[in-house]
DNA sequence: CGGGTGTACTCCTTTACATCA
DNA sequence: TTTGATGTAAAGGAGTACACC
């Protein structure tokens, strides 16, 4: 029997918080809950405040993890949710995971043969065998709660095995008092929890309310803690960003300064020939650029080159001068929106 | 049609905690 | 074992867009 985990596939949004779809689940006779259980949960849910009643925005609402097994054929594999939701990592992942012995790196955990449910407390182990090894759906979400079961000893996997179970609760949000009097305590993500929040976030790095749902669903947290990953992620990819600029504006920085300490010393080069060699050089360089005769001159170094048979000093002048002008030029035009009153060419000191 | 209100969302800042050297 | 630095989950406020009255 081929089996499918049902997210909610209708298109209306939240649609699988609807009663329609609960009675569906109910009607097929499979829907085996994955959450800690109505103990764990504190029943704070139910004592919601009117403001959270939204649910979505105070992840108050998000049901008991619950992992519907529907009949395959009755779900088309193009209406699961992570079609739907388009992510498209998440099918991918969902698919391939369904393959025995895939070695994935979602999968690696999946095994239903290796680890019992994170409902494990009750010892539900018989609710495991009751789930095919090949179903991706139903694994695919145990391996959020994997490190529940003690197979980590250090602190980390205390503070996961901790997380899992808040993150299952109900509750509106980690506020104090819907924890059982229990002191707000931060939680790490799971590595496998935190892989799979990168993935959707290279998909789409904002997330509307199913997908937001849908992934709190996976990956057994309240849709609040997705929702404010997705805020800190966005926060720490503009951080990062904001870095690069810096260091990019940093280098444009030195590369003007440098080049600007070049242009200065090519003009006090120029100022101290002209000085010298009065007569010649007080013809104006637009001048001998302009001049017909001259053309050969100013378009390139290597007329400079020929020129040089010349052995002329005003030549030599003439030539320094139109090739200073025709490599100062585009450079000039690159600095000016950085630092337009720093930067000057030689030919406009002259 | 414009204004008031509520809701939902994002960004930003700050806090508190976990982790590591 | 302690401590400071760092990373990050989470809270709270401000701003904005939208729907509704």
């Amino acid at each position: 029997m081929e089996l499918a985990l049902s997210l909610g596939d209708t298109p209306k949004p939240f649609a699988f918080l609807d009663k329609a779809q609960k009675v569906v689940n109910r009607d097929l006779g499979f829907c085996m809950g994955l959450g800690k259980g109505a103990a764990d949960r504190g029943g704070d849910h139910q004592s919601r405040n009117s403001r959270e009643s939204d649910g979505e925005r105070r992840g108050s609402s998000d049901p008991p993890v619950q992992l519907d097994l529907l009949p395959f054929s009755p779900v088309p594999r193009s209406q699961t949710s992570s079609s739907q939701l388009s992510f498209s990592w998440l099918t991918q992942h969902l698919t391939v995971a369904a393959e025995p012995g895939s070695s994935n790196g979602f999968t690696r955990a999946v095994d239903v043969n290796r680890r019992s449910l994170g409902v494990d407390k009750g010892g539900e182990e018989g609710t495991t065998a009751l789930s095919s090894p090949n179903s991706a759906a139903s694994s695919f979400q145990m391996d959020f709660s994997i490190y529940r079961s003690g197979s980590r000893s250090n602190k980390r996997s205390e503070n996961e095995a901790e997380n899992d179970i808040r993150g299952g609760m109900a509750s509106s949000r980690a506020s104090d008092e819907d924890e059982n009097g229990m002191a707000r305590k931060k939680l790490r993500l799971t590595k496998e929890q935190s892989a799979f929040l990168e993935e959707s976030f290279k998909e789409h790095n904002t997330l509307n309310p199913k997908q937001k749902l849908a992934l709190a669903k996976q990956l057994n947290l309240r849709p609040r803690q997705v929702e404010v990953w997705f805020q800190n992620r966005r926060a720490r990819t503009k951080l990062k960003q904001t870095e690069v600029d810096c260091e990019y504006l940093k280098r444009c920085c030195e590369t003007l300064t440098e080049e600007n300490r070049r242009l200065q010393k090519e003009l006090q080069e120029l100022r101290a020939l002209k000085s010298s060699q009065p007569f010649y050089m007080q013809l104006p360089a637009t001048t001998l650029t302009m001049c017909p005769s001259c053309e050969r001159v100013a378009s390139t170094s290597t007329a400079a080159t020929a020129n040089t048979n010349v052995t002329s000093p005003p030549a030599a002048a003439a030539d320094i001068a139109n090739t200073t002008l025709s490599l100062a030029k585009p450079r000039q035009t690159q600095m000016v929106p950085f630092s337009p009153l720093q930067v000057q060419g030689p030919q406009a000191a002259l």
